[in-house]
DNA sequence: ACCTTTGTTAACCATTTGGTTAAAAATGAC
DNA sequence: GTCATTTTTAACCAAATGGTTAACAAAGGT
């Protein structure tokens, strides 16, 4: 008994990872304290201890969560490597990212959409997804006749879909098919690879 | 007797209507009973008069919402038509249908998230995607070499995922764009056939 | 030992919120 | 007009919830 619960992790790492849990499960209108204080295993007072409020620490987790994603995924758009290999890359890098935080993507585009004004800024500042080094890069493979021509959103819209979609609908999945855990992560495994070829095939002439 | 069945049919009507508007700003959790009456311009009280309580009148607008989806849906992947003809029909149509009530797929899979187990059953009772015709069609074009091997599960979530995300993503989209509500509903309007012709490049050999 | 700082708790408070009650309008049948 | 039924409202209530207070315990430096 001299051992006490947890004591790996300290008392602000452990109302971190329950108050993840519970914004996670539940939304941030959905989230209680309460619960939060009882998935860290301690008092509702001392929540407030560490972070002032349900808004602070909902911005704590937030930006936590997805403050490393836009600078990678940036840094893929506006490298200087050539297309088919940047779709290869972003897919593959984007999918192994989500699989590590696969609440993300439902996460933030469900809190984005209740709140699309303030919630951008607050959260991120004048940090932007930057496309338009890519969007050159499309168009210029359009002239030189190497791909097909179409809108440079269409390309982002239909990559980031079919890598972001399994995550989001995977309850949906899981009711349709019946697929495993197990299956679902082959599978997204598999997509790495696959929807870069399925895009390089549909576009290149 | 006097007829009970015929309630005002437009308090009823801008109860729903504004239920739906509170429910879809803010989610199940986030809505309040006060804001539904006030958005719809009546007491509280009379709210609980029309509908018992909030999980009632979640589910009514929310069946109201998906129910005629998943019947038009499955009707279209299980037509007989070609493939090729199939896919492009399932995406002017569903794209056609979203257009309509854009707010459904983001409200849709959010609730899904945060319920996944009762919450399914409970809105559809034993109705699912049925995907087996045209999985069996898929596997079909594959053994006549007209269309290249792939998984017939990734091409359908590839599908749905270059149909919807961009109504899910719409805040994200605005906020690395700039687009306008216009020029996004002019884009989802060319996607109508982008699509389709982006998936049959990609799969035809 | 003593004292200051930090961590933790039980009890409490103010407000919000879903839901109820009883009575007043409105509606409609006769 | 009268009376029963339906619709609508103001006032109210109990529970839930975010947040605070004050006291207590642990840790650490002197």
């Amino acid at each position: 008994m001299a051992q006490k619960l947890k004591k790996d992790q300290s008392t602000e790492e452990r109302i971190l990872t329950a108050a993840r849990k519970v914004f996670v499960r539940s939304g941030m209108a959905g989230a209680r304290m309460q619960d939060i204080a009882d998935e860290a295993g301690i008092n509702k007072a001392l929540l407030h201890y560490y972070f002032k409020n349900k808004e602070k620490l909902f911005e704590t987790i937030f930006k936590a969560a997805t403050l490393e994603f836009l600078p990678r995924m940036n840094a893929i758009f506006e490298s200087d490597i050539p297309l088919f290999e940047k779709i290869e890359t972003f897919c593959r890098e984007y999918i192994d990212q989500v699989m590590k935080t696969p609440f993300i993507p439902i996460f933030l585009l469900s809190e984005l959409n209740k709140q699309p004004d303030q919630f951008i800024k607050k959260m991120w500042g004048n940090q932007k997804p930057k496309m338009r080094t890519m969007a050159e890069q499309v168009q210029e493979e359009i002239k030189k006749g190497s791909i097909k021509p179409l809108h440079p959103l269409n390309l982002v819209l239909n990559m980031f879909g079919m890598c972001v979609f399994p995550f989001v609908a995977k309850p949906m999945i899981h009711f349709a098919t019946g697929i495993t855990d197990a299956q679902f992560y082959d599978l997204m495994e598999l997509r790495k690879t696959e929807i870069p070829r399925f895009i390089i095939d549909a576009i290149k002439k």
